[in-house]
RNA sequence: GGAGAAAUGGCAGAGUGGUCGAUUGCACUUGUCUUGAAAACAAGCGUCUGUAACAGGACCGGGGGUUCGAAUCCCUCUUUCUCCGCCA
């Protein structure tokens, strides 16, 4: 959520900034500052009418102190009035806040200048990228090679949940589970405290990472006790902090957790979504990190080259993008993503997304630190994954075969126990 | 699941209808003293909103109600604790 404070200041560059996103704010800026505007005036009368009656109230109360009770009743007589007008205004007042609301969240975040125009992922800007590794005519893709070596389920998955359940069995769970040990040392090792947090959520938190009220269908919601399943450790870890105002000296704060997450990706079919490509219940290890926010920018290098790391300690091929205006998420400024290339697939995966959200996120969910005056003044959050776990599997399989094994990368074997599966 | 108790500022802990936004202690900040530190003493010390700045307004777990006036009374929800039951 933006602060209304920017828009009313600085209502055009909102305006014009907002065009990188293909947004056309003009219409709800407008709306905004009218309703801002209109909602401090009621404001002022309110409180005009509230600071008579508490004023009244103690002369009230001192009368019927002195015994003139007489007296006291008359002025009682006269807050009725007040009473009346400020209840009138309260409610308007109530309604301006909620439309005022309801307006502000629908305002992306600003993207950072830096953020390519562009309307679709086709126009993301690739900042670096390896050669693309070819794989023998015989190679096979991951849903042949996970079968051949029994390392996943999917029908089974079908059978006990539904499509995009997968079960990981054998090898392929413990492979599974190495990634993820390995993923969180790397982690912990950079200085990221590790969490294990719910993976279901109240209504708040879902609200706080923006996932609610616009995404409510891409998430499992459990309606008997209105929870949601996680999309992603990024909201329950975000959620930490949720209205804490956060010593300076605790800052940066850095955070790192493995979940599963849970999409229903409604209206998904097809090629893109066979095999590991797209599920519903997937493994991922998040980073997340709460920062003074004029360092936001370093921490936002600093992370995409932790992520940038890890994948190449995996030995596998990848490329970074910048994402253009369109494909830069609502929350975001700005977001780097990583993919790896499926030799077997001929294509692209995303594997990690790293974003700095500003003050996006910390604005609706109010974490804040003290500035060096003592002010309160929001964070910048910002997050990625390290990494998403199926494309990284399905990329690992398939430019790892050989004729009758697939190697592990070397970081992974003291995790997996192994240096190949065959 | 049943019975009972509780929820107040960073923490501890007063406050049961009228200068209570809230006594006090600890913690913290600044100053005095000291070569420096400690101790002692003095002052300051919540959040949000609002204003050019004052003023003003809201907030004592959340929501609602009674009243001229609520931290204090009533209703409701949530959470925590104790006891019982069940249980990985």
């Amino acid at each position: 959520m933006l602060q209304i404070q920017k828009i009313r200041e600085e209502k055009e560059t909102v305006i014009n900034s907002l065009k990188t996103k293909n947004f056309d704010a003009t219409a709800i800026v407008e709306s905004i500052v009218s309703l801002d505007e209109k909602k401090r005036k009621t404001q002022a009368q309110n409180d005009e009418q509230l600071s008579r009656i508490n004023k009244a109230s103690k002369e009230i109360g001192m009368l019927m102190g002195q015994g003139k009770k007489e007296e006291a009743e008359v002025k009682k007589g006269e807050v009725g009035q007040l009473k009346s007008t400020s209840k009138e205004l309260g409610a308007q007042l109530q309604q301006l806040e909620k439309e005022l609301h309801d307006e502000l969240v629908k305002l992306p975040n600003l993207p950072h200048p830096s953020v390519p125009p562009g309307k679709s992922e086709e126009e993301n800007e690739v900042i670096k990228t390896d050669e693309i590794p070819t794989l023998s005519e015989s190679a096979l893709p991951h849903w042949a090679l996970t079968e051949k070596y029994n390392l996943i389920d999917f029908e089974l998955g079908t059978k006990i949940t539904g499509s995009g359940f997968p079960v990981y069995r054998g090898k392929g769970a413990k492979l599974q589970r190495a990634l993820i040990a390995y993923f969180l040392d790397y982690n912990t090792e950079a200085g990221y405290e590790e969490f294990m947090p719910p993976h279901l959520v109240n209504e708040e938190s879902a609200y706080g990472t923006g996932q609610l009220p616009d995404k409510e269908g891409q998430m499992y919601h459990a309606t008997a006790d209105n929870f949601y399943l996680i999309p992603t450790a990024e909201v329950p870890v975000t959620n930490i902090y949720r209205g804490d105002i956060i010593a300076p000296e605790k800052l940066p704060i850095k955070m790192t957790a493995y979940t599963p997450c849970f999409r229903r990706e409604a209206g998904s079919y097809g090629k893109d979504v066979r095999g590991l490509n797209r599920l519903h219940q997937f493994d991922k290890v998040e980073i997340v990190q709460m920062v003074k926010a004029d360092t936001s920018y370093d921490v936002l290098d600093e992370m995409v080259a932790h992520v940038e790391k890890l994948i190449q300690n995996l030995e596998l091929p990848y490329r970074i993008l910048r994402l253009c205006g369109g494909d830069v998420s609502f929350a975001s400024a700005i977001t780097y993503d990583f993919e790896v290339y499926s030799a077997a697939q001929k294509r692209w995966l995303e594997v990690s997304s790293v974003s700095n959200f500003e003050n996006f996120q910390t604005n609706r969910m109010k974490i804040r630190t003290r500035n060096a005056e003592g002010k309160t003044e929001l964070v910048h959050s910002l997050n990625g994954s390290s990494l998403a776990l199926p494309r990284i599997l399905a990329c690992l399989l398939e430019n790892n075969q050989t004729e009758d094994s697939i190697k592990i990368p070397k970081v992974l074997q003291s995790y997996f126990g192994a240096e190949a599966i065959n």
